[in-house]
DNA sequence: ATATACCTAGAACATGCGTTCTGTTTTTAG
DNA sequence: CTAAAAACAGAACGCATGTTCTAGGTATAT
């Protein structure tokens, strides 16, 4: 686990992830000490020696925008072209998805990386490994990683995972409010729908995407 | 198209691609010019504009290290931690699939975009959008991108692309050699494997990941 | 040959930029 | 409270680096 960076070293941190990503190259030292209101520029180049000395960044000395951004403040690994999302854990019939609660984002999780245009705003986002066959009707097989955003609504198409009260479990649907009924359509279009009154169902989340890798060989 | 790029910005533009994968940064005017053997500042810097006008990089005149690069040398898109892997074309239930021939990479094609380590080191791998509900046996539905290597064999356990001569269409199933019979056993554990003989079967292809985009709404 | 354009080299120049020094202010430890 | 340590500001230094100038070389067309 990464040790902590204090505020500026996180303003400084955050400040260098997001350069990059606009400029594909990394700011200079006076760049940062004015994004970040340090007008002075030993001060910058200390909190760069802790940054490096906490291991998130790793530099160049004597050379011009000589930084290599290894972690972003969350503790993540940092890649320009890909984001890495939390992996919460992995996720079986019957049990409820361990959403992360607050806005805090959770830290020192393993990770699962997928290309930024995937994503879009990488906001809260995070993954979770499918166990077992209990989401066929969803189209989703064991092993799959699925790509979630929390959520309390969702609007008509989308896909959602609701937690049936009565049933106590989660289930992967898409979701149409008809009246005053909500259907759940499974993706499967050989399986048929269910129909829920909105007081039994808890919008969790949504699927904004799903990846299935298939390197293993099953016997 | 992007024009081409004659003998030294070929060579300049090359360098400037392993120089960003080693360190995370553009390389200086002064540090090109020693790799690739030009000792004038003066003649890579011309060499540069001619590479940024034919729309390789991008140049932030004026600032050190002030290169993004845009395009490798062979006019594919640049990103240090992804493929851009070509998408051949948007497949249908009963069509063949259209795998490339010969060894020639396919060029000047759309690209999807994956992050290196789903794929690992793998060449010759390209894309497929499928078209409608006909591969929900695979748990494939429509829209998903399916990320294929040509193969002619398969181990067993193997997700392939198999061509059913009599049938005359194409499947997506695991492959298991049972005797003399080849056992093709659906995604879907609701769903009956088939069997036929290997001389009415053809491999096409092996099935290396899914990604299933959830960004738009059905109605 | 002559002219033109292009490629190339080397040096000069001005600014960019990392580093370090001096000194002040704020925080922490006892 | 007092002393030590850490955080901070500003300036100075010197090498790094992008840019431009001058000039010689090479190819091609007329």
């Amino acid at each position: 686990m990464l040790p902590q960076l204090n505020e500026h070293e996180q303003k400084i941190l955050k400040f260098i992830e997001r350069y990059i990503l606009r400029f594909s190259f990394p700011p200079t030292i006076g760049e940062i000490g004015r994004a970040v209101s340090i007008p002075s520029k030993d001060h910058v180049y200390r909190d760069l020696v802790s940054i490096e000395e906490k291991g998130y960044i790793e530099r160049q000395r004597g050379i011009s925008r000589g930084i290599k951004l290894l972690h972003t403040a969350e503790g993540y690994p940092f890649s320009p072209s890909t984001f890495h999302i939390p992996l919460l854990g992995r996720i079986a019939a019957g049990e409820p998805i361990p959403f992360p609660d607050g806005d805090s984002p959770p830290f020192g999780y393993e990770t699962v990386e997928v290309p930024r245009l995937l994503i879009g705003r990488q906001e809260r986002v995070f993954a979770l490994e499918v166990k077992g066959d209990s989401m066929v009707d969803a189209l989703i097989e064991d092993g799959d990683i699925v790509i979630m955003r929390p959520a309390r609504s969702a609007e008509n198409g989308e896909m959602v995972a609701a937690w049936l009260k009565e049933e106590g479990e989660t289930t992967l649907k898409r979701f149409y409010l008809e009246g005053d009924l909500v259907r759940l359509q499974p993706a499967n279009p050989t399986m048929e729908p269910i129909y829920v009154h909105p007081s039994k169902l808890e919008v969790q989340g949504k699927v904004i995407a799903v990846i299935r890798k298939m390197g293993r060989v099953r016997s």
